[in-house]
DNA sequence: TTAAAATATGCAGATGCCCTAATATATGAG
DNA sequence: CTCATATATTAGGGCATCTGCATATTTTAA
C-alpha cells in the first residue's frame, strides 16, 4: 500500500512533533510547562540549564508549533500549544505507566 | 532544579522511545502493526518499503524493545511490545484529533 | 547438497541534530 | 542616552542518524 501525498504529509508531520519531544532538555521544559505559562529566566533557573541553551529549545519548539509565548514587558512568558504533546508527555512521562513499561 | 541521577536516565528513556517512534517509516510500520503481528515479507509488501531496509528499521526497534519478534519456520513475525508506544501512536495519528491539532 | 525464499547485516556518503561560546537585540528605569 | 536585565541569534566542531546498495545468513524443500 503506496501511501498518498495527503498520508505521507501527515506523517512526516506527526514524525516532526515526536523528533521535537524526543529530547531530554525538551522534555523537562514541557514538564515544567504543564504548571502554567513561564518566562525564559524561571525556565532556565529552574531547571538549571544555560540561557542561551534554554532560549534556543524554546524558540525551536515555537517555531514547530508545540509552544506559544507572549511578551510582557521585558519578559517572554511560554506555554504549551498543542493539546497531543500533553498527550504524549503524559503517556511517557507519567510515573506508574512509565517505570513498568518503559523503564 | 537539578534533575537526579535516576530522573535523568528515566527523561532519557522516554526520550529514547520517543525517537524511535518519530520517524515516518518506522510511524507506518508501527500503525501497521496495530493490526497484529506480521512477517517482514507483510510488511514490505503492503508499505510498499525496499526488504532490507524494512528488516534495519524493525531490528531497530526491537533492539530498542519497541518490537518484539517470534520466528515460525522460515519467517520472522514481529508485533508491538511497549503499551506506551501504542498510546503514542494513538496521539499522533488518530485522524480527527491530528487534523486540527498537528496539521 | 543445491536451490529458492525469507530475513539480516555491513558499508559509506550525506544530512541533520546537539551543545558550547560569543555576541546581538530588546525593554524599561533613571 | 546609558545602563542593567531579559531574551535571542549566530557560528562551528563533533557526533548520530538516514538510507541505498551489496551481500550474508537462515530455513525448508527437493
Amino acid at each position: 500500500m503506496t501511501p498518498t501525498d495527503a498520508q505521507l504529509a501527515h506523517l512526516e508531520k506527526a514524525a516532526a512533533i515526536l523528533r521535537v519531544v524526543a529530547h531530554p532538555a525538551r522534555l523537562r521544559i514541557l514538564q515544567l510547562l504543564e504548571g502554567g505559562e513561564k518566562t525564559v529566566t524561571e525556565i532556565y533557573t529552574a531547571l538549571d540549564l544555560p540561557q542561551a541553551y534554554t532560549s534556543q529549545q524554546l524558540n525551536l519548539m515555537k517555531s514547530k508549533d508545540v509552544l506559544a509565548s507572549r511578551r510582557e514587558g521585558p519578559q517572554v512568558f511560554y506555554r504549551i500549544a498543542n493539546r497531543n504533546v500533553l498527550k504524549i508527555i503524559h503517556c511517557v512521562c507519567a510515573e506508574s505507566a512509565v517505570e513498568t513499561d518503559l523503564a
